[in-house]
DNA sequence: CTGACTGCAAATAGTTTGCATGACG
DNA sequence: CGTCATGCAAACTATTTGCAGTCAG
């Protein structure tokens, strides 16, 4: 029920665009990714197995993919972009913990009635959502660590 | 139900800032607009009022404001920082065109029940959630401006 | 082969920080 | 009056662009 490599570069293909080396082992990286990641992030894990790839690559990569229609970009925190999978049937969100930084994934989230809802009140054609719950994991809790609920995201 | 200079001036007072010409004029700004703004577009507009104000201020501004609880960002945009008013000082949401940077506001996600749910099966102890849709609205959806999922792929 | 792709370096945009001066309370 | 706020400049981070060499199709 998700993207392959090879859909992803047929899609490509499909577009015009040439599908190299790199763009493949940014392809994979998206494919593993549990979380949204920022171009960075991917720099980061790629350059493991791909050295000497350049940051500019990722960024270009994101973009193609993005206009493919493959990826979406989400804008979660301070200034950063991070982008994401565009699974509409393995379609997950994330819970996670704000100290330890932990993420578990769910899907469920029961959001197509609302953005019907949304889309006919509103006149807007709805794409996408970006939803995050933010919270202590139990391990935290039991460390009675203080939660870092510093008003950053909109509020409960 | 909406602020007013005063209430805003205490607030600030309140959280022990204090209130200056450059907060007036800013804090003015805001209340004017009925759009979410950048720090640049509000440092643009309030620099007529008040020439010499730096951009910092702005930033710092906004900052302390947020921190207030009086305005709340967004992200609507590519590397785009915005700020509106918190016109309901209760929980909401934005729906954002993706092509002009409109924003709605909506109050009514029904995420407690999910909430609940993930909070019993993760073990979190689950302190607020990031809610935004991103779609086109009703006029860029008209002008026939290409929307994001132009190309979106049906998958294998 | 040839145009698209890559990676470096440099340019740009947006945001934050350090510090001396000035003003709110 | 003391402390916090301001504004300049400079530092930083994220992203984009120019360009010469390289590679997929």
């Amino acid at each position: 029920m998700s993207y392959s490599p090879k859909s992803i570069e047929s899609a490509l293909r499909q577009h015009g665009y040439k599908v190299t080396p790199q763009r493949r082992v940014v392809i994979g990286e998206i494919l593993n990714a549990h979380e949204h990641q920022t171009p960075a992030d991917i720099y980061e894990r790629v350059k493991g197995d791909h050295p000497g790839i350049g940051l500019v690559t990722i960024y270009r990569t994101l973009e193609i993919l993005e206009d493919c229609g493959l990826i979406c970009e989400t804008h979660a925190g301070h200034s950063c972009r991070s982008y994401l999978l565009r699974h509409t049937s393995a379609h997950h969100h994330h819970l996670i913990c704000s100290d330890c930084g932990k993420v578990v994934d769910f899907s469920d989230c029961g959001l197509t009635e609302l953005e019907n809802r949304l889309m006919e009140k509103s006149g807007f054609k709805i794409n996408s959502h970006l939803l995050e719950f933010l919270g202590q994991c139990r391990q935290c809790a039991k460390l009675g660590r203080d939660p870092k609920t510093k008003g950053q995201v909109t509020h409960a």
